[in-house]
DNA sequence: CTACATTTTGACCATTCAGTCAAGTTTTTT
DNA sequence: AAAAAACTTGACTGAATGGTCAAAATGTAG
């Protein structure tokens, strides 16, 4: 969660994670200029200078929650094992993305939105750490592939595929909703999804 | 293009298409909120007053705009044909909105931004129309699996997946840009980006 | 309990921006 | 070529909103 209480004072620490909160909320519905100061206030119950005192500038709140959420979509990706069954720890990767937007569908789509924008905000975060991070593990792949573990697919473009399929359910929630009304009511109805994507993909990867 | 002179006069026709096409630039590339009348006036080389004449609120532009890509979205989507061969029609359809991304981004964009803020301005049709639309063909797609045709998986994830990740290329196309900063710029860059997705889709849903 | 630091807020300011209006200019019709 | 219709715009207005400030309230340390 947003607990970030890395601030001196004790009332610091609750107010910033109240704010923080509030805001990956506001920011992720409406967007950096559709969201206002006194939305974020209101929902965190405060004034607004109040929480000016905390988060001087608007930029300042959006930019804190969206490093924090930032961590959160890298650390399954880290977790990608090069030492691990290839098709087991895609699997396993998916299924934690799939999972992530279930429980946290806010913070991916701050994220789409910021990258749909232009990422103002993280251009260079995108251009140094991601793509290193991304360079890494599509070596792995590539390693797998040439080990004959999987079949020959341009690794970069495998991950943007699991990317752009596990967070369309948090991003295009709504369309989808549109789409299967009583199913996505339905418990089960994530683990279909995931159930779904996982077959199709692994079967597209899996060594002929 | 936004043609859309269905309108009396002759300088409307061509004003209106003017300021459509500005319109669209500068939706997707700020959002609703984030755009100004006087940024999409500036672009159309016009008074704001003078686009207020022929649109007279901001939202009238936005849902023209909105409605006019909306059109280019599901043509090729309509275009599966039940009675062609399974892997083929979705192979055709794939690299189609493939083209689109590589073509279109601004409309994939302006359309992933009002899904992702709740789809204020078209509930209505995707509940209606859209919903329509997918459930035929995933009955198209159900019936091609009963017939041994497609190997068996859920119709309505593999049409989000195939949305998700042709989209994808335009949506999240900064952040593609920014993990393969060489390769984005040669020439065959969406020919490459179709044949891997297209691998990895087609080898998933082959009968087995 | 007192002095000091931190937190909170009402009132306010400046800017941005959607939309209006009345007066001018151009195009079309007759 | 005159009249009518359609088009164009500079100058506004009012509401929303990011941010300031000084003074009040609360918390904390000695």
């Amino acid at each position: 969660m947003a607990s970030s209480s890395n601030k001196r004072t004790r009332i610091q620490g609750i107010n910033r994670g109240i704010i923080l909160e509030a805001a990956l909320e506001v920011f992720s519905n409406y967007g950096f200029r559709g969201s206002t100061i006194d939305q974020i206030a209101d929902k965190a119950g405060m004034s607004k200078p109040n929480l000016l005192y905390y988060f001087p500038r608007k930029e300042d709140i959006y930019v804190t929650v969206l490093e924090n959420t930032l961590e959160d979509w890298l650390t399954p990706f880290r977790h990608i094992d090069p030492a691990g069954d290839p098709v087991e720890e895609l699997r396993k990767y998916i299924a934690l993305k799939m999972e992530l937007s279930a429980m946290k569908p806010e913070s991916s789509r701050l994220f789409a939105n910021e990258i749909l924008h232009g990422a103002p905000a993280i251009q260079d975060f995108l251009k140094t750490n991601l793509k290193r991070l991304v360079d890494e593990k599509a070596r792995v792949i590539r390693q797998w592939i040439d080990e004959g573990r999987l079949a020959p697919v341009d690794p970069h473009h495998l991950i943007f595929m699991i990317w752009a399929t596990t967070q369309h359910y948090a991003d295009f929630d709504v369309q989808i909703r549109a789409i299967l009304p009583e199913q996505t009511v339905r418990p089960g109805f994530f683990d279909n999804a995931t159930e779904a994507i996982l077959s199709i993909l692994l079967n597209g990867i899996k060594p002929r």
